[in-house]
Formats: C-alpha cells, structure tokens, sequence
DNA sequence: ATTATTTTTTAGATGCCTCTAAATTTTAAT
DNA sequence: ATTAAAATTTAGAGGCATCTAAAAAATAAT
C-alpha cells in the first residue's frame, strides 16, 4: 500500500520515464513535485526499498514493474475522473486538473469499475490521453504534432502535449477542441508559425509553440 | 484549511455533539476514530488553537460555528457522495460508507456545487440522513423509531439509525429499504419483538433491537 | 470523607515527509 | 587532465499524527 504522496512520486516518474527512457533524474522529479532534491533523494530510497522503483545512487530511477502497475493504476483513475468531470459534471477541460489529481488516489478497486461502466469504457480522457486499462494496457492514438502537418492537410485534433489550464483555455477560446476539425492552409517558414482554417470557416494563426503541443490525426 | 484527519475529528465530534449535547468526551472521540485517548488530547489542543472547538481541560468539547460549519460541510460531501454512489453507480447502501468516507475530503467547492446539480439537488441520503445544504441547514424527516409505531399502523422506512454493513445488507434480506411500506402486525411484550407486513405481502420477525434502529414515517 | 476507579492529560518517543546547508559525485569546460 | 559547474546525496532538524507509560484530575464507591 502506498501512501498519496508515494503514489504522486510513482506517477511523475512515469510521466518523466515516458519522455526519458533512460530514466527520471531527481531534478526532473524535484520540479514536476515542486518539491526539493533533497526531498526526492529520501523519498527514492524508500520507494526503492519497497522494490517500486530501480534506483541506483547518481544514476537516474526507472519504475520496477510492479512500480509501473501502480502507477498506472492511479493514471487510469485520474484520466477516469477526468471523463467524469467533463462528461457528467459538465466541467471544461481545463478546469478537471487539479480535482482528478484529489480523486485519482481514493482507494476503491469497485469504485473505478462501476466508474468505468458508468461511463461507457472511455478510451481516452479529455485531453485525448488515453485511458489504461485495469491490465495497464493502453491504446495508442497514432496521433503527431501539429507542427509536422503539411500545407493542405486536413487533420482532426486529437489531443495535447501540454495541460496547463492557460494553454487549455487558448484553445477552448479558438475553438481548437478535441475532435475538431483543421486544415492546415499555410505555414510560415520564418517562424513556423500556421494559418488554419478551423471548423470548415474560421481563420486562425497559431505559433509554432502551440502547434507543438497540439496533436493530430488524419481527417 | 484542515487536514483530513483534523476533518475527521470534526465529524466525529459533530456526531457526537448531536447525541450528548454537554460535549463530546475524549474516550468517545478515541473510540469513534479507533485511536488512543493521548492522540485525541494531543489533537483537541490543535483543534483549539485553530478555534474550532471549545476546549477546557477534561472537560467535553463542543464545536465552535466555524468548526461546525467546517464539520457540516464534511456531513454534505459525504452524503451528496453516497448518492453519487448508490444512485449513479449502483452500489448498495451498505457499501457505500468506506468509499465516501474518502471521497467526502475532496476539496473543490465547484466539485460539490456540480455534483449536487448532477444528483438533482438530493435532501437524503441513501440511509435516510438529510444532506446538509451549502449553508448547513438541514431538513428534519419528522420520522420516528419503529419501536415507537403501534400495532396496526401503517409506515414507510425513512431511515437507520445503525449504520453498520452487517445490519444494512440484513434488511436488504428481508427487504426493509428506504421507502419500503410496512404494517405492525404484532408488538410481542414480553421481548418486544414485532411481526410485520413487508411490502404488502411478505411477513416478517424482526427482534427490538432492529426496530429500535430503523426509522418510520406514517404512510 | 476517604479511598478506589475511571478518565484525561503529560512526557517522551517513533514514523513519515519535508526542509536548509554542507559534502560528495558526476558532468562540462578549459 | 585539471578545474569549474551542476546535480545529487548526506547530515541534522522540524512539523504532523501517532503511540506507550506514567502522572494528574474527576468521578464513583464505600
């Protein structure tokens, strides 16, 4: 059994593992937890004791398996509150964050089931993630970066690179939502930066750093 | 902000309160939290300190309005979540108290508010119990001890007074749900046991014990 | 009214998570 | 290859909630 504050430390290092194969530096886990090195450096220690991570003093820490199972477990609840908070309570996207990051660490194997089925065995969260199953498995939305479409294109959004509640309000306000649907009419090459069409009429120009966090499939 | 063991001194205090008006005793609080009477001393000075309880050395403790204020709010989550949990995700009511117990220290106003829209603004609880409203005011079901009802009488279960999974999933068995309509056959005096009607057709024995924590209304 | 019992509080200690400051190791730069 | 810089770890400490054992106060019993 970990602690909220364990399970916190397993999901960072997750996310950082998914980026970083190689492994998750104590710096790296310092910033996501906002939190000191030092800090970091104890909780490591323990965390490897409890063999939930591999942990080599210097060296930067991978999740053992049965470290993975967990922190996918507490993903899949967060992304399941997620759906739940958009698709029930009517919250918007950028809003679910920080009360998902409350919910995922209750303790209820039942309750995550019956969530599931209540909300019809979502695939993927709001943000387009996708939804682990109980097994950890999870699905991979073939989905690219905006950034690496090409003039012409016709493209559906399909999810996000980056979840700050700023970013995520940019784009409620230029209608770039989940499933909508652009066209990519025109990249400046200086800046990178885009013309689209959106929602088959409107004209928008994003940066290439928004482009960047924006993912897309083919329409 | 409290911590979430401080909110669950409040809530036991509360309860306590609305049983033993003078005051909540030490041992009382330690046995309804299973704790050690020293932890509880130790918390009451925090609690005080905090002024949310009226504290006098071995004296009873009562709630000051903040503290009752942060208590009633605790006794809402709680009970908007376990028709959360019952209503949307069909669990029985006699499952639902571990889980809500966690999700009621969820912090997020918003959370609640949407919540309570969601359920359609609820007054009771699974078990009967009122819901607090925001304010903290609570509506009061006129209802009464079944041991109290007369041979002959006509009631509806409105609530339970015992909350315990073993009695609930009992009168699951035999049927005496919220709502359910029940005529007193037969009051035994020499035990006080009584015969009832369930639900128009089913007879059943039910020892005083049970009667006096089952809640009626007149039908 | 004294004594015995129960309740409550203090004293002293532990586990968990956190911190700052200093020491150590690794990495990058000359 | 040395030195400088950055990253990481240790050392020592604090806050929170908990505990056991012992002392103090309140209550009950004779």
């Amino acid at each position: 059994m970990s602690s909220q504050i364990q399970e916190n430390y397993l999901k960072c290092i997750y996310k950082l593992c998914e980026k970083y194969p190689a492994g998750a530096s104590t710096n790296a886990i310092a910033e996501g937890l906002e939190t000191k090195a030092a800090t970091v450096t104890d909780m490591l220690k323990k965390l490897s004791t409890q063999k939930l991570i591999n942990y080599q003093k210097y060296q930067g820490v991978t999740l053992t398996p049965k470290g993975k199972k967990a922190a996918l477990s507490i993903v899949r609840n967060h992304r399941l509150w997620e759906v739940f908070l958009v698709d029930k309570l009517n919250f918007s996207w950028n809003e679910v964050h920080e009360v998902a990051e409350q919910l995922e660490h209750v303790k209820s194997e039942e309750l995550i089931t019956r969530l599931d089925l209540f909300l019809g065995h979502p695939k993927f969260d709001p943000h387009g993630d996708p939804i682990p199953t109980k097994n950890g498995k999870m699905e991979n939305n073939k989905a690219k970066p905006l950034q690496e479409a090409k003039a012409g294109e016709k493209m559906i959004v399909a999810g996000v690179l980056e979840h700050s509640t700023s970013f995520l309000a940019y784009l409620n306000e230029v209608k770039l939502t989940l499933g909508q649907k652009v066209i990519i009419k025109k990249i400046i090459e200086f800046d990178q930066s885009m013309q689209l069409v959106v929602n088959k009429k409107d004209v928008l120009f994003i940066s290439h750093q928004v482009a960047k966090n924006i993912l897309v499939i083919c329409q």
